[in-house]
DNA sequence: TTGTACGCGTTATCAT
DNA sequence: ATGATAACGCGTACAA
């Protein structure tokens, strides 16, 4: 007769109900035990929370909690790719850094929510989420995700890409995109680079990987892709350089191999540009790894500005010029206002957050 | 008499049953039509969907659900210290990428939970998390939030430090943490390395920054840090070099600044250490920092190996020499071991995940 | 200080 | 194909 190795271990979780049995007393009494001590004798309390343990009670169940009391004691972060994708962005890993300090200080869990499961997008997690608010990144305008979102009718913060339609009701956070791009783009030019080219995130929710014609650029779905590209637009053409003639490439993915594919097809371009300019820090690696291989120095053959200033672009080599936003503070920020709104306020008026020009060394004068 | 702005927007969210009564039917009608539209006439389904519009009822809510049906529909990923931690630190980072994949391919929530807040540690998010099971990840021996993850009796897996004492009912993951530290300190001892200092993690759970005599050494809380620490150990001294003499500095945080604190405090020391080991690539970042504010070439003037090949690793400068383990690959089976014990299967035997030394431009044969 | 009673929103079962 | 009913585990007025 041997001894099942599991015995006694995944016994029946003992409810709230069955330690107020074994003590003889009240579910209510069990209850105030753990939520209001100060409505119990200090004995009662002893003799349930020593019953508790010995039943292997751990307290009460956190779904029947929330359940009971019209709160689940989490947030929802819900992000636009696949959440394994999330965690590969360096800049999104900061925001979410922030959010979780904004969750902790509320003493709230923070649930990651996929916008897209197996590269479809899928309004069933946003439904399935037992959250008290979302705090939605980075979506596409009109990504069906957010009418998902909307119709949970809980309260909502939109960051980055705040689709005018559905806001009237959720807080907004964004950062001055086209002030930032504009200010890299200027900086190029004011350098003398005449020949630029374009490194960008994907237009739409279709990627296409390759150069974006008009057509193709006429349907940015991203707000903060579609407000840097006009802030590069208008430092070229402030400085008389026709933005048709700047070579647009979309990258399918925002990742340092993308960047590199960009900077392959961009520099194969006759005249080749002398300077790039990336909408993201990864891509730009990508794009100064891609210009190593081809035997070009930066910023001697070729200048490159990055978005974002994530810590890396301090130490990559060269250390990257680049656009400085402050995620974690963004995050902070958004986290903040939801749980501000969880706490009955009413939503704020839009934040915007500043950025600026971080100048290192991965720029300079073009040659000659 | 204004208009109240949030003229029906923050109106009560609508229940099931509210549909139900509005449509006619039972609620079961209108659970079946979300839950099961083949147990439904089309024109029923119809009838509930167009009325759940109406009200704004966004289906079933998951709390209730969740009670009801035994099952929170999310894991929850419990990291050592605070969440805004885990975000600083790109190792976890990918550990959680591979975890959130499992979560997507089940379908489940991923819920981060803090296993300290503002400090303290705190049993209470274990408590309070809406979970059907946990990911914990780099707890120390002996933390009592294992203790809180215990007591709720759900599956568990217990990664990089798993303490053998609460292990029977849980599935463990690690890495071969002793192999790749000795690999690592061998390399070096093999170029010829004779004076070596040890750029370590926190020993115990109230970390003290400085050099950590035998004693403290002695305390070492997390698991993983013992194993490392050993290997470097065995390595040295089956070179015949007295463990003694090698120092060991005890950062309190895992980043590149604490690195460069131990690595100015090192290289103070005379004779002057040819080669630094750091227990990990965020520490040996720093190093790398710090020996070049002193005039010190690497690997000229001093050689530094890291832990966990971090993507920076390779991209550093110079590129870091490291002990290369599978970040992403851990997540993703500790993920898929507790979604395969969340379906009713008994704890797998441990698993082992394997180290390699990846030698790069940081490491060389010491001057002279 | 403690107990009673009800409801939170849903789903499973069993009937019809 | 649809409905009635009983849980799920707990929190909170309110009464005692």
């Amino acid at each position: 007769m041997g001894v099942n190795p599991a015995e006694g271990v995944r016994r029946r979780r003992a409810t709230l109900k069955e330690v107020a049995a074994e003590v003889g007393v009240s579910p209510a009494t069990v209850s105030n035990a753990y939520n209001r001590p100060d409505q119990l004798s200090e004995e009662s309390r002893e003799k349930v929370m020593e019953a508790a343990r010995r039943l292997g009670y751990a307290g009460p169940d956190p779904t029947a909690r929330g359940l009971r009391r019209g709160r689940a004691g989490a947030i929802g972060v819900l992000y636009a790719d696949r959440l394994s994708y999330a965690f590969a962005d360096p800049a999104a890993v900061l925001f979410f850094e922030g959010v979780s300090r904004a969750a902790e200080e509320a003493g709230l869990g923070l649930l990651l929510v996929p916008g897209s499961i197996s590269g479809r997008h899928d309004p069933e997690a946003v439904r399935a989420a037992a959250v008290d608010g979302f705090v939605v990144y980075c979506m596409a305008e009109g990504d069906q995700m957010i009418g998902a979102v909307r119709d949970r009718r809980l309260p909502a913060v939109l960051v980055d890409d705040p689709p005018e339609v559905f806001a009237e009701d959720m807080s907004r956070v964004g950062v001055d995109d086209e002030g930032g791009a504009r200010a890299a783009a200027e900086h190029l030019v004011g350098l003398g680079h005449r020949r630029i080219g374009i490194v960008s995130y994907e237009l739409a929710p279709q990627p296409v990987g390759g150069l974006a014609g008009p057509d193709r650029q006429a349907e940015v779905a991203f707000r903060s892709t579609r407000l840097r590209l006009e802030g590069y637009r208008s430092a070229v053409e402030g400085m008389g350089v026709a933005w048709e003639s700047v070579p647009v490439y979309e990258c399918p993915e925002n990742d340092p191999e993308e960047g590199a594919n960009a900077a392959r097809v961009l520099l194969g371009i006759d005249p080749r540009p002398t300077a790039l300019v990336a909408i993201s820090d990864q891509l730009a690696f990508g794009a100064i790894e891609a210009a190593r291989e081809m035997g070009l120095s930066v910023p001697g053959d070729l200048s490159i500005v990055g978005f974002d200033d994530v810590p890396e672009a301090a130490r990559s080599n060269p250390p990257l010029t680049t656009v400085h936003q402050d995620h974690v503070e963004k995050g902070l920020l958004a986290g903040r206002l939801l749980v501000a709104r969880l706490g009955g306020e009413e939503p704020e008026t839009p934040k915007m957050l500043r950025t600026r020009l971080v100048v290192r060394d991965s720029t300079a004068a073009p040659r000659g």
